[in-house]
RNA sequence: GGGCGAAUAGCUCAGUUGGGAGAGCACCUGCCUUACAAGCAGGGGGCCACAGGUUCAAGUCCUGUUUCGCCCA
């Protein structure tokens, strides 16, 4: 490649993007290579659904784990990240619908067959986009190892998977509450389910006692479940009910005799202290109904209606069976009173509609046996999440899980490779499809069902690898290293790849878990589709590049924390990008001549400046690196940030401008050639992982080794030099403290300023080193360096940088008479100013009738016209004197 | 009901073995200084939610309280 010695005056990342990330495939950079005497650093990416596009979570999620990869890349480390899509059953299934609908048909209407081969069209058309997205984030996927979770391998994976649990008793099929979704119309699980408090009533009915006329009161928030109730509960400790127990009910308008139960589930303090048990319908009646031997009697039907249990109310939707049953159990006098009620409601996580709980026969995985191991290999610490306070949330949800309902009434999806045969009626699990059954011959039917997604994105840090295969893949980069995720999903994916991996792999699927927070838009809300406030991460890239919405990113970012998203901050991080530009077009311009290699070591000449930004330079190095070990990329970033601001830019490279335009000193130029390329060079490698195209397009113009940033290698850190910062850092104070004089004393800034400094012996040498950088940057053409304790210059200003004192005398700088002057003007304005407002505030009615925030304005406003009084008079006392 | 997080400058937020209160934006003043006005220099502004405790020393550790947000039941 050429080296172009000039640039833009602006940073066009449009330019630059495309054209470095093409680049980046030709030269094969993100592929690994297996070296068997290192250990690999590997991730596997959250697949995204092959349905959706990249929203802001994705980039952040995924600008994490680019930061992480190409940083290990650059460290030497053979790594791999694996990119891949999931293709999301419920979601992706529901578009295919919608876009039939459109043309007026219904999934049943084209068959099972045909709407596969629609979604599978579907998936090859939005399936590509994902990826176009990732690339243009400047993610550095080893896209040759691109997998897909429906694809041959992973549904293979799938199959073993399935059938291994069911081999091993872990997977069974049964009759049990599901929550059931009637819209989607499939069962889903218990974490697909979100409880949302909704406002609704309590009916209290009364349960007549089949012998004698006594009665039980129970409360409930569905009357329609009357008809399902098979038994009432009571505490067994209740002294209410005590002598109840064991009795039997008669159960209004159906007469069903229905016995009173004592179970440890009910609260006595609650309601009347009895509950109806509807076993068929409540997870917790369900419970209860097993320990009391109550038959579940299923009355509303998958569709939300009432079914042929329901009597005379058969037929009805749900909500007109609840009307018709409370107007009946109230003119039969059953109804007691009605109270309004809060309570939490399931809602469906994907579609909103509230959740059916309902008896029926699924798939389940049982969980103690898995969760145990997953429970043990966190607890243990071969899993580490970070932030650590993940490892509760993670552990509370294993110890209280309940057996995991897999199958889905749907079609897309890995199909449930269990076959009923027709004829012996035997139930086969199989790694094959049969045609027949292998007991009798007989004709099989394969279950119709398809899994949870989950079940496959589950298997994924092995089954992209290759599992069931022994692959090579998979034996070198598995366990994998780290898996970064949003803290949302820790229950649906994180936990299940934990003891998936544990039982098939007998091995952890990854060492640590990086968990982020969510990106929420400006006013802390959640990005949704229907708030309409998401913010599209390829529009950033559009209008700000890649880099600046990965920097803003991860400069935005506290560990496991949400963040919110600014367009100040992508503002000011294109702002930075664009520094960093010119800092490097003001290198290129002065290092036109310049070639490293023709410069040996003894023809350097290091200045205290130069020895200091590399020390600084060093200690960034230390502490990013220290940083990124901690997986702290927020801070790293921003230390960067600092470094090439407030320290590079402000003033290195204003402290080398003369030397570098100065002809007669060759050995200093080249040393500042040297120094500001090493410095930027090195900062450069630093910054690629979090900004992976501008570095590239800057490197490629610097002299430098090998063909990509990408692969360059990362900054080892060298000592930092305590004295020589020390040395600086009282330099940089005094030139502060002067330019400070300067603006405050009103000095133009053309006018060159004599600065006399009065110190201590010791720093006198160092100080007068220092001559030259204090009349470069603080305006001074003369420096005048005394003893402490000498006599002070009069009609001057004065300021104190440690133990130095810096005096900045007015004399020929100013008109001295002329500002005495216009500050003896400003001076009255300001005395009338807060004599009014004085006045205002001592005025009884202004501060007991004005609102509060006038009087406070009020009195600011005196504050502040006093302080600025002082000030004045303080001004003229120094220059009368 | 249980758990977690947050509370610091006008706004949004950093502040990780306890020692200097910071950044961006906004605001004020002065500058088109041959890298950059998407910039430079300077400035104002904070009982670090509240109450106790530990300590030579607390934004930081402990206890309690208040407000907001999230997760689970």
């Amino acid at each position: 490649m050429t080296q172009e010695k000039s640039l833009p005056t602006v940073y066009d990342p449009k330019v630059v993007e495309d054209k470095w990330y093409q680049y980046w495939l030709e030269g094969d950079y993100f592929r690994p290579q297996i070296d068997p005497e290192q250990e690999p650093f590997t991730i596997v990416i959250p697949p995204p659904n092959v349905t959706g596009a990249l929203h802001m979570g994705h980039a952040l999620d995924n600008t994490i784990q680019d930061v992480l990869i190409r940083w290990k890349r650059m460290a030497g480390v053979p790594t791999l990240w694996l990119p891949g899509m999931d293709h999301a059953g419920i979601a992706t299934q529901a578009k295919v619908a919608e876009s039939l609908a459109q043309e007026g048909l219904t999934p049943s209407d084209v068959g099972r067959e045909k709407f596969l081969e629609r979604t599978w069209q579907w998936k090859e058309q939005y399936g590509g986009q994902i990826t176009q997205q990732l690339k243009r984030l400047g993610a550095s996927c080893d896209w040759s190892r691109e997998r897909f979770t429906m694809d041959e391998g992973c549904s293979q994976a799938v199959r073993e998977a399935f059938v291994g649990l069911y081999e091993s008793g872990l997977i069974y099929r049964g009759d049990y509450i599901i929550n059931w979704c009637p819209r989607c119309g499939t069962a889903v699980s218990d974490i697909e389910v979100e409880h949302k408090d909704v406002g609704g009533k309590l009916w209290h009915f009364r349960y007549p006692l089949a012998d004698g006329d006594g009665y039980v009161t129970v409360a409930t928030t569905r009357p329609e479940t009357i008809l399902g109730d098979t038994g009432v509960a009571v505490h067994p400790d209740d002294e209410r009910y005590k002598d109840l127990v064991g009795k039997t009910l008669i159960l209004p308008v159906l007469g069903r005799r229905i016995p009173i139960v004592a179970d440890a589930y009910v609260d006595p303090d609650f309601g009347s202290g009895a509950v109806k048990v509807t076993p068929a319908h409540d997870p917790n009646d369900f419970l209860m109904g097993q320990r009391h031997d109550l038959d579940p009697v299923v009355v509303i039907a998958p569709d939300g209606t009432m079914n042929e249990n329901a009597g005379k109310y058969q037929g009805l939707d749900n909500l007109s069976c609840r009307e018709a049953l409370v107007a009946d159990l109230k003119e039969e006098g059953y109804l007691v009173k009605v109270e309004e009620h809060e309570h939490a409601v399931g809602h469906c996580s994907r579609c909103d509609t509230t959740i059916e709980p309902l008896l029926s026969k699924q798939w389940f995985v049982k969980m103690r046996p898995l969760a145990e191991p997953a429970l043990k290999a966190v607890r243990e610490g071969q899993i580490r999440f970070v932030p650590e306070r993940f490892t509760k949330i993670y552990c509370d949800w294993l110890e209280n899980i309940r057996d995991w309902c897999i199958s889905r009434q749907l079609w897309w999806g890995h199909r449930i490779p269990v076959w009923y045969c027709q004829n012996c009626q035997k139930i086969i699990a199989s790694r094959k499809d049969l045609t027949r059954c292998p007991h009798c011959g007989g004709e099989v039917e394969q279950d119709p069902d398809v899994l949870d997604t989950w079940f496959s994105s589950a298997l994924w840090p092995f089954s992209t690898l290759g599992w069931p295969e022994e692959t090579e893949d998979l034996d070198y980069f598995y366990p994998t290293s780290v898996l970064v995720t949003g803290r949302d999903i820790i229950f649906f994916w994180v936990a299940r790849m934990i003891f998936m991996g544990l039982e098939f792999m007998e091995k952890e699927p990854f060492r640590e878990v990086l968990i982020h927070g969510l990106v929420l838009d400006s006013l802390g809300r959640k990005m949704s589709k229907s708030l309409g406030n998401g913010i599209d991460p390829l529009e950033v890239i559009e209008d700000y590049g890649a880099d600046t919405l990965r920097f803003m990113l991860m400069t935005s970012i506290t560990p496991g924390n949400d963040m919110r998203f600014y367009w100040e901050r992508v503002e000011n991080c294109r702002n930075f990008a664009n520094k960093i530009w010119n800092a490097s077009r003001f290198a290129l311009m002065n290092l036109s001549d310049f070639q490293p290699a023709d410069i040996a070591d003894d023809q350097l000449s290091y200045t205290l400046a130069d020895r200091w930004i590399l020390s600084r330079l060093h200690g960034t190095i230390d502490r990013i690196t220290k940083e990124l070990k901690q997986y702290q990329l927020g801070e790293g970033a921003r230390i960067l940030y600092d470094f090439i601001w407030g320290e590079l830019c402000d003033w290195y490279i204003e402290l080398i401008k003369p030397r570098l335009y100065g002809k007669e000193d060759e050995a200093g130029r080249q040393t500042a050639q040297y120094v500001l390329w090493s410095v930027l060079e090195h900062t450069l490698r630093l910054l690629h992982p979090f900004m992976p195209f501008i570095t590239e397009e800057i490197w490629q113009h610097l002299p430098h080794q090998g063909p990509s940033i990408c692969a360059a290698p990362w900054p080892q850190a060298d000592a930092i030099e305590v004295k020589v910062e020390e040395e600086m850092d009282l330099l940089m104070a005094i030139i502060r403290a002067v330019r400070n004089i300067r603006a405050e004393m009103n000095i133009p800034p053309g006018k060159r300023a004599r600065v006399i400094l009065q110190t201590p012996s010791q720093l006198q040498g160092q100080l007068e080193r220092g001559i030259p950088y204090m009349k470069q940057l603080a305006g001074a053409d003369r420096v005048e360096i005394q003893p402490v304790g000498g006599e002070k210059p009069r009609q001057a200003a004065a300021a104190l940088v440690g133990e130095v004192e810096v005096f900045v005398p007015l004399e020929g700088l100013v008109d001295i008479d002329k500002e005495i002057e216009r500050l003896q003007k400003e001076k009255l304005v300001l005395q009338m100013e807060v004599q009014r407002a004085r006045k205002k505030l001592q005025n009884r009615n202004f501060l007991t009738k004005a609102p509060e925030e006038i009087v406070e304005k009020e009195r600011k406003k005196k504050e502040e016209y006093a302080e600025k009084l002082t000030k004045v008079v303080e001004r003229m006392a120094l220059l009368e004197d």
